[in-house]
DNA sequence: CATGAAACTATATAAGC
DNA sequence: GCTTATATAGTTTCATG
């Protein structure tokens, strides 16, 4: 993982089907090399793999909300985890520290829509209480290209 | 946007880098067709565009945390984007509803580092107070593959 | 040990239908 | 939307510093 290895990385988040020449030429190496670089990276784990950015709003999602969940009793992540992906408005689940057990990030059509999604969490998980801020706009995002 | 479309972008969702006559046999068309929806769906903007999804451990970002940051007085989302892309621990940012005016998420090495840039954050912006969770573990995140 | 050049295979791309 | 033809890129091999 050296600096060549970090530039590589950068040039193909940003573009992620770049072809091995122009990320190359970008970081002062052959195709080939670079191929050889990538597929270390994906082996290594470092590079997790290539994905596209799709815009929600063009699938009709359109609110986006952030919630805060606090659980009754304690609960194992992969249990939360396996409870979680049941409910595919839920986008991201991390545990947090703090009174929070998790943050979840929802993806709903509208307001009604994530106010089901969220009756579903409390349904799946028990759930002792909830706090939600719905998102109002999108300043950065460092991990998506185009934003 | 037809069925076809969201098939062929959520293939691409799970692998950025498949070929279009990958994704032509998996939703059923050929390689040329897949390509002229796939350029159709970049230039309406539903598509973004594509990424690699890199570890953040593996940068040696290991220390992740959200933040709620209530500022002093109105503060117009632009120039609020204007200071927080000027420091790159904030990956992410979001203006919410509710008490706090955004909703950062950090990247840091480890917690003395996170410290550092949440300084930052009260620096650049007039902040009033801030709310910190720090990530124990990440439990789904459906935009990212190999999660 | 990593690289670059070359040969070979597969894919992207554009034009026809 | 499919098929075909051609340009471009991916992939493997191998010789080199």
């Amino acid at each position: 993982m050296d600096e060549l290895d970090e530039k590589v990385l950068r040039h193909l988040v940003r573009d992620g089907r770049a072809t091995f020449a122009q990320v190359g030429d970008a970081v002062g190496l052959s195709a080939s090399a670079v191929k050889r670089r990538v597929d270390r990276l994906v082996e290594s784990g470092a590079l997790r793999g290539f994905t596209a950015v799709v815009d929600p709003a063009a699938l009709g999602w359109r609110t986006e909300a952030y919630v805060e969940v606090r659980c009754d009793g304690p609960v194992a992540p992969a249990e939360l985890r396996r409870r979680l992906v049941e409910i595919p408005e839920v986008v991201e689940a991390v545990t947090v520290t703090g009174r929070a057990d998790a943050l979840l990030r929802l993806l709903a059509a509208d307001v009604q829509h994530l106010e089901r999604a969220l009756e579903r969490v409390r349904d799946e998980l028990d759930v002792a209480a909830t706090e939600s801020v719905i998102v109002l706009s999108r300043l950065l995002d460092r991990a998506r290209p185009g934003t």
